[in-house]
DNA sequence: GAAAAGATCTTCT
DNA sequence: GAAGATCTTTTCC
């Protein structure tokens, strides 16, 4: 299917969370561009008990074992859309939670969307996901095509890397596997 | 300003 | 039947 070159995602989960830091997602709506900035991510892989695919493939989380490059979005709490990066090998389920970012291009249509501006448009999973109108349609598509692209950015410097113990989670809650770019306004509090 | 509860759907026990 | 990788609004200091 795709060849798109996402070698640079086929790493462990807690490398690929740091590479992804400064990348940028790039969605289409109606011919208008909306573009973000990954400021906070989250990593999360099969070996873990709070990922979704610590206990096997279920129909819910199959596409994050389908392989580095691909879109996994789940709905949580009945309200709200969650946006990960699949990593790893095909068959192995491990990714990475976009927890927060920074609006580049599109933020009146984010406002519009969100109904909020400011800080409060990306800063946080279930916003990202309102501001770019994403939702389960959109899982398991590859991030090498629109409607959704990912876009990549040289890596940061290593001292601009901050990690730190995971949020809103009750499980494995001592394992510093969230990182975020140090001094960023967008990163979520807590 | 901080803390608590409500909204509301999917999955697993 | 319960809990969850969340966000917003309300309530009480």
């Amino acid at each position: 299917m795709s060849r798109d070159n996402f070698e640079w995602l086929n790493v462990p989960v807690e490398e690929a969370a740091r590479r992804l830091l400064g990348c940028e997602l790039e969605r289409e709506i109606a011919g208008e561009t909306l573009r973000v900035r990954i400021v906070e991510t989250e990593a999360y892989d099969q070996a873990d008990e709070a990922s979704h695919t610590y206990r096997g493939p279920t129909v819910r989380n199959a596409a994050m074992f389908r392989g580095a490059g691909h879109a996994y979005v789940y709905f949580i709490h009945g309200i709200h859309h969650c946006l990960n990066v699949v990593t790893g090998v095909e068959g192995y389920g491990s990714g990475v939670l976009i927890r927060a970012a920074e609006p580049v291009t599109g933020l009146e249509l984010m406002a519009e969307r969100r109904g909020k501006g400011g800080i409060e448009l990306t800063n946080g999973p279930g916003k990202i996901c309102q501001a770019l109108d994403i939702d389960l349609t959109l899982s398991g598509h590859s991030l090498g095509r629109p409607p959704l692209r990912l876009i990549k950015r040289p890596p940061l410097p290593a001292d601009q890397v901050i990690a730190t113990r995971r949020v809103g989670i009750s499980k494995a809650v001592n394992e510093l596997r969230r990182f975020y770019i140090a001094g960023n306004p967008f990163v979520s509090k807590k």
